[in-house]
DNA sequence: CTGAAAGCGCTTACAG
DNA sequence: CTGAAAGCGCTTACAG
């Protein structure tokens, strides 16, 4: 049963002032180094620790950041958090969690709640709701409240905050330009995301890297028995030769789907998708994916935002970073 | 560029008193009706919200409780996380993130940082390290500055602290039973944790099930190429008829192995794994696996912490509870 | 029913 | 070099 002391009852103790000790522990100069000593040795010894929260007072700083995450289930969003750990840490910040569940009203709330100050700054991924309604007037309201702000992954919104996100169209344009190059002739696609921004990104590059409209082969559908079907058509009736799979869902489907119908991966398919490194080198055979850097977004998306609270960062401008994607090469893709 | 309104500011508008308006918009009885509605009024109309900093220190509560997470990555405390996280939602707290990468110094560190009050409570899952060499001080010393701690997931050590936990050894003694049950005869168990408790408890269980002692067929290595070559040896030459995988390492490298054999599962090869449901149902064939509940463990891990802080749980008494594992059948076991 | 005062634990401009 | 005082934004026992 152990008291945090506070700088008052050291004060007693030494016999000298609040005003002193305080000093001495953040090493004024207007203190003798003699004090100085006395001072920091009784505050080891009863193992003093300022109140944060009256530190905070004082400062109107927090010392937190706000983070929300869409999912933490989807390991991207997991990874991105680690990435934000990691460097908040370095910088002595707490991070404060918030989940939106990809809701729109939660997301609201969240806001809500951290124009009250709460945090320092704020990183958000904006929930899929958020993305289909294109309602901001949240997080409009934050940037008004002087509350520093970051965008990351999901950023193609059309408001005026620093931006951390991923090249999606570029990722599988690559890809699939990749597949052209070995001579792969019948590529499709297979989406269960393409409502929303970031499918439609992918699916652009797509289309992108095969130009000729008669050669888009795709199966869309959020609902997963219909994008089986979808799927199920691309393999055996169109007989596509390669495949690539914009999300964690239709890329384990068509994984699948090749798995049941006893279509050989690589010889007969080949396959890229987005997955995370464990899941797709574990797989068998294992799946070529398209890596994001998922930590690198977390700790850049904090060096962003940590510049924006420390006022590096200029008013009225804005920055945006994108991190570059690498396809990563693993069986499904063997020629 | 806005700035919350304080106390004292709505005070000067209303040409009352801050503590008026302090007590009006707490609803104190002591003040008039007529005058809880204007002050409520102007409120609304500047969106007033108290500085939390400034109520946290008059009340010295944070409202805000401490998650120490091993790894974020791994899904299974992705989900933890996300239990407490709606839990928290509906106590009105917020949840402060620390990833200790399975790291003790890391843990030690995060401690010694709570030690500072900067939460109400805290929720651990020791690291790995943490469990190797037995150190529990810096947690011990938590309790000593009279922060309520419950240990989530990781409770097999000896600190009195209430706990929430899995019931690790019985889910695979009913697993390895029900296979038993079914008439397989010979079972095997494939593991990379067997150093760690989680592991030994889930290996015990295997065993508790097999009884006999000739009978256990064990691949143990946190080598990936070690347990691989037993793995292998498990299924060529024993040749078991069913295997159960204690973690995602050793589920998705049997499954991998029995692919690469052209081992037909379920036919040839019954497995049972411990993945995450999206995993598990998503492969082909999908695995069998045993259900944790993170989320569960999450929200009961938040309620016994809830009820430590508002001190409804009596100093000196611990809890303990075990959520109930749940073994989900998919293709890998089917007879 | 309303307000002045003290105080939560700290920092800092100012006086001595 | 040290200390008294004011103040961060709030709450609450006490007086009127």
């Amino acid at each position: 049963m152990r008291n945090n002391i506070t700088l008052k009852e050291l004060a007693k103790l030494l016999n000298v002032s609040v005003s002193t000790v305080s000093k001495a522990l953040n090493d004024s100069p207007e203190i003798s180094q003699k004090t100085i000593e006395r001072v920091k040795e009784l505050a080891a010894l009863h193992k003093y620790r300022p109140n944060p929260v009256a530190v905070n007072l004082k400062s109107s700083k927090s010392g937190t950041i706000g983070v929300i995450i869409p999912n933490i289930s989807n390991s991207f969003f997991a990874k991105v958090l680690s990435g934000i750990e990691a460097k908040a840490q370095q910088e002595g910040l707490q991070v404060i969690t918030y989940i939106s569940n990809e809701s729109l009203p939660r997301e609201k709330e969240i806001a809500e709640l951290l124009t009250s100050g709460i945090v320092d700054g704020v990183l958000v991924a904006i929930s899929e709701e958020t993305q289909r309604k294109k309602e901001y007037d949240h997080l409009i309201n934050l940037v008004e409240y002087n509350i520093p702000l970051v965008l990351y992954d999901r950023t193609n919104l059309d408001i005026p905050v620093d931006k951390i996100g991923v090249d999606d169209e570029k990722s599988l344009e690559e890809a699939t330009a990749l597949l052209l190059s070995k001579g792969v002739k019948k590529i499709g696609l297979a989406t269960s995301i393409h409502h929303l921004g970031l499918g439609k990104l992918r699916i652009a590059g797509y289309k992108k890297a095969l130009r000729n409209e008669d050669d888009f082969l795709i199966a869309n559908s959020s609902r997963i028995e219909v994008l089986r079907e979808k799927t199920e058509k691309l393999l055996l009736e169109d007989k596509v030769d390669a495949l690539v799979c914009t999300d964690f869902e239709s890329t384990m489907l068509s994984y699948r789907i090749a798995h049941e119908n006893s279509i050989k991966i690589p010889q007969d398919l080949k396959i890229i998708g987005f997955l995370g490194k464990e899941l797709a080198t574990h797989l068998s055979p294992s799946i070529s994916y398209i890596e994001q850097f998922p930590e690198k977004i977390g700790s850049k998306g904090m060096e962003l935002l940590v510049k924006r609270i420390k006022g590096y960062t200029e008013t009225g401008q804005t920055t945006e970073k994108i991190i570059q994607t690498e396809l990563v090469h693993l069986e499904s893709t063997v020629f």
